[in-house]
DNA sequence: AAGGCTCTTCAGGATTTCCTCAAAATTCAA
DNA sequence: TTGAATTTTGAGGAAATCCTGAAGAGCCTT
């Protein structure tokens, strides 16, 4: 699940970061009004999180740029206490969630959270598939209520994979999505293939089924019916 | 389901391509202008990816050529953000969709599918004839439920076969949708026949019609009433 | 610094699909 | 009816794709 931190003062956007990623989050950051334009064209990203008093006050084009592209991504503003009320009451409406320096950073998490569910999981924490129970607060993956211990890439494997169940994905959209771009992976998927083969062995030890299918040529189905 | 990609930046046309590639789309490229007239009026896409800041701003001519002639391809614009914006609304309205660099690979295929499902599936993801049900985003095909295992180069067929039903349909053109250019044939056909006959022994043990009917010396056609 | 965990790379082998080839069958036209 | 062109078919090898185990690299914790 990637998350890009949009925030000029690094420490800040260092310490959000360092914290979402031991909750498991994928972080990005933008320190600037340049770099995030050009990242939230480039990327989809489960949630943004957006200080909205950036210098130059660009924090609201920003807003507007990713309320035109309706993209699908949370929005959680971060700003100053002593930032002019009013108008952030407008931005409120666009963005999911609002939240004023200084905060705690398990709250930060907690909303990005609730955020993704909200947006992504239509409210629950909890994804179901067949034998299999996947928390997303928990991070935990569960086979007839037995925990199988997964690896970060494996978890967001399995997880992209249920969310798009009985679809055929491509090597090309696993690679994007849970590696970002910064992978120049042109013609070499050993890398999927081996995280593809661990989550099966995982899966099948837990005591699941093999839901992981191989298309031919094509890519991998997460599906249940033979 | 043939893609034609114009873009003179080779490093994106060829990451483009690949991508599209590795979500089973045949793709061809035109770097320059010249090329891109000369395929357009030799082949038949099923969507034409067209950046519309070529050098010599010819893309536009480009565009006015493709309603010209009013082929039925979808038309994917891509443009630098810094274009002017208002011409760009102009062309919006020829093409099907627009996207402005940089962008992700994911979003472009997400649109080139969107397109191909609007303008040849009336918007769905699953095509019937008779007792053939064809998935698109599963990439299966059903005779009554039944699902029937076919192969890439199979599936490629009937899906071709499908979206030109009661057409006679050439060898040749069987190949240059199936291969692309990049094919040298001559005057072999070998591999159609085989795969003819492999699609057709699967479709018959799955319990279905023949559907594909020779026309000697001409091609075939894919049709129901005998 | 050492150990453990995760991620990546690599080489091999297994599997699946694709193409080639030649012989048999079919169709068409004279 | 006969012969030439075209299509169908099966078999087998080539090529592409996928899987696997093991080893290396990187990072974090202790």
């Amino acid at each position: 699940m990637k998350v890009l931190i949009i925030e000029d003062e690094k420490a800040l956007s260092e310490s959000i970061s360092a914290y979402l990623n031991s909750e498991h989050y994928t972080c990005e950051t933008a320190l600037d009004f340049k770099t995030a334009m050009e990242k939230i064209s480039l990327y989809d990203y489960t949630c943004i999180i957006l200080d909205i008093t950036l210098p130059g006050g660009s924090g609201m084009d920003l807003l507007r740029e990713l309320k035109a592209n309706h993209k699908a991504d949370g929005i959680l503003i971060i700003s100053a206490r002593n930032s002019l009320e009013e108008k952030i009451l407008g931005l409120k409406s666009g963005a999911d969630d609002y939240l004023t320096k200084p905060f705690h950073l398990s709250e930060l998490a907690a909303r990005v959270s609730a955020i993704i569910r909200r947006k992504s999981f239509d409210g629950k924490n909890s994804l179901r598939f067949d034998e299999l129970q996947l928390d997303l607060l928990e991070k935990t993956v569960r086979v007839h209520n037995r925990l199988i211990d997964l690896t970060r890439k494996e978890y967001d494997l399995l997880l992209y994979f249920i969310s798009n169940k009985n679809k055929v994905i491509s090597k090309g959209a696993i690679a994007e999505h849970l590696w970002g771009d910064n992978m120049d992976m042109a013609d070499n998927y050993d890398f999927i293939y081996t995280h593809i083969k661990n989550l099966r062995k995982k899966l099948l030890q837990g005591g699941a089924q093999d839901y992981i299918k191989s298309v031919y040529g094509m890519g991998y189905k997460f599906s249940d019916h033979p």
